[in-house]
DNA sequence: CATAAACTTTACCCTTTGGTAAAATAAAAT
DNA sequence: ATTTTATTTTACCAAAGGGTAAAGTTTATG
């Protein structure tokens, strides 16, 4: 007995469409999410930004935990699962640090929503991303700051706290995400601009790859 | 006609208990605004966590926004306010720095639900705070800005950018408040202890008083 | 101790919110 | 064309949320 010989019919591929709206549906998310949090966004709000109904959006996520456990799988998957520290052979921990610091500030550029998102979750106390933290992030950090430890032990760098090196370049490098408004609001400007963002890749480089990293 | 005279008996000056129980409650809303917000926060929330009933305590704050309104009073006072430069006589610059971040680290120490509070306002997009930003807090980082900037043309310190330079004093220090969740839970320890802050502050000054402020 | 003022509790009330259920419509596939 | 399947809309609903109103209770003071 085949598929073909039963009564019931193959389900449709998911068509072009609904990939589509489901992608809008998450941005708007992310967007809502990223400024009120989890429990200050609601599904109205969320379905208005995404300009579908209420009722519409519930077919496509069946719950706002859905919803919300599907945008930080992607802030996941920018802000942890791809930032790591890449020992890649030929490049100097200056070169590879660099990288890292460039690739934050750009994620903090590129998905300031993302990075909302996570610091709301954060702020929070990590109530869904606890686990995942625990489980992927904390080993994956300790890899992490064991390569610097390496880098200071064979005489690479300067002598610093790996573990809060990397706070630092977080803190730093998020804030042009996260308090992008007060930043706005100081420089007098409407939005952060790419000089916004080379000034600021100036401080950081200064502040944290000339004192360590420079041999 | 004079008061002893009249009908009405003066009112009751407020009694100790009610401060006590003023104080207690605007603890109890910073800590319930730190962790969701203010959209994210239920008077009901509040009344458990001051340990009143929800009437009870909407008789002494008429509404969320009332008290979330003074929440702010108490945020800006320690975060805007007393936190400036100060150009004291006989304080060489890098004294006068050590003294602001290590003030700032203090601050996310000692209230970090203040903080909190502060940073949910802002990735919010400021609704309640821009005004007074833009009145109060832009001018004195201006004056604060314009501070650093004679030091450079004094020679005194190395130049930088003095706004992205407290954009990233404030982020370093701040991310001890905001991000203690996720910095607890990588380093591995149930709360951040004082050899913590200690590590934070020889960072922060390798990091920011080394390289500028070293004559 | 009587009474005004301060405080607390009880009853409501309207709106928002996250969802369910099911009816109506659109789009494919046979 | 017809029947499945996918999508959208319409009707509800129970709980939560922010208050209002007023009754009841405590406390201080004349």
């Amino acid at each position: 007995m085949n598929n073909d010989s039963m009564k019931k019919r193959k389900a449709r591929e998911p068509s072009e469409n609904r990939q589509q709206i489901e992608a809008r549906i998450l941005r708007a998310s992310e967007k809502i999410f990223a400024s009120k949090g989890f429990s200050g966004s609601s599904m109205d709000a969320i379905a208005d930004e995404a300009k579908l109904s209420k009722q519409n959006l519930i077919y496509y996520f069946p719950s706002k935990k859905v919803l919300y456990a599907k945008v930080l799988e992607h802030v996941l998957d920018l802000w942890i699962e791809k930032m790591h520290v890449f020992e890649e052979p030929g490049l100097s921990p200056r070169e590879i640090m660099e990288r890292y610091i460039k690739k934050k500030l750009q994620l903090s550029r590129d998905y300031p929503d993302a990075s909302k998102v996570f610091a709301h979750e954060i702020i929070n106390g990590a109530p869904v991303l606890r686990a995942h933290i625990l489980e992927h992030a904390k080993p994956q950090f300790e890899r992490d700051v064991a390569v610097i430890d390496s880098w200071i032990e064979q005489g690479l760098i300067k002598p610093v706290s790996p573990q809060h090196l990397f706070f630092g370049i977080w803190a730093s490098t998020q804030t042009y995400a996260d308090f992008a408004t007060q930043i706005q609001l100081l420089l007098g400007k409407p939005s952060l601009d790419d000089s916004d963002f080379e000034n600021a890749w100036k401080f950081i480089s200064q502040s944290i790859l000339e004192p360590f990293f420079t041999e």
